[in-house]
DNA sequence: ATTGTATTACGAAAATATTCGTAGATAATA
DNA sequence: TATTATCTACGAATATTTTCGTAATACAAT
């Protein structure tokens, strides 16, 4: 089976929850108001799905659950790149590079690390 | 008005229109049947579509349309990658990157055009 | 125990995206 | 002109995602 794709709304609460560790819906649903006007209920919903889907994992603590993610960061950004590689990069990575530095300004530190870890890339993994 | 972001069907449209430039709805359903499975009046209505919100513009030839693509590939994946930064990666463009090179093969070849760009960047854009 | 408050479960409405059937228009050609 | 093939327009069915109302439940405070 394949692992399916978060939705948008989905991201949005995994980000939170990537950031913040374990949470209630409650928690999460006040970080996505700062922002955004969601209903509780609907947050709730949503995570609710995202449990069903295998997303979320869940242990009752008094009467609320605390929600908890167990599909990794990396993994999901690798699933999203690889998607986005695809339906508008023509699968180039390296175009999609440029783009991403080129149009927004990244420090002469990033611009160092990045450099570095083409080093490191090249030099044989050892 | 802010501009829409392009659907996943409409992206692959979009596709074939930036590669292959201007084509029929007929064109670009025979590229599109190579991969997927999809029915002419299917193409045809989410091309409808785009012409109404604007992402295709179109001139009659004989009794067919020939569609062309108002936005360019570039400012979509801007778009689509702006979109990726900030909801997978937490506005990081360097995380973004590093992921990008890191989970693929890339070539020496690409490895160094990156480098060269970085140099661009950094030399003050003369 | 009764009341009040926060949470969950459930179902369904609303919004969006995808799919295609059918009818009518257009042009080529028999 | 009649026939045929192709295309467009239109409407609608289906699927997916997002949203929230309502009722049941659990806990806390009186």
């Amino acid at each position: 089976m394949k692992t399916a794709k978060p939705t948008e709304k989905e991201l949005e609460i995994l980000q939170v929850l990537w950031q913040q560790g374990p949470a209630t819906v409650r928690e999460i649903n006040t970080v996505l108001n700062a922002t955004k006007n969601i209903g509780y209920t609907t947050t709730l919903k949503v995570m609710q799905i995202m449990y069903d889907k295998g997303f979320l994992s869940r242990q009752k603590s008094g009467k609320t659950h605390v929600y908890k993610a167990t599909i990794t960061k990396e993994g999901t950004q690798q699933q999203l790149l690889d998607k986005l590689l695809d339906t508008a990069f023509g699968g180039s990575a390296m175009k999609l590079v440029m783009q991403a530095l080129g149009n927004r300004k990244s420090s002469q530190k990033e611009l160092d690390e990045i450099r570095d870890y083409l080093d490191r890339l090249e030099g044989g993994e050892s």
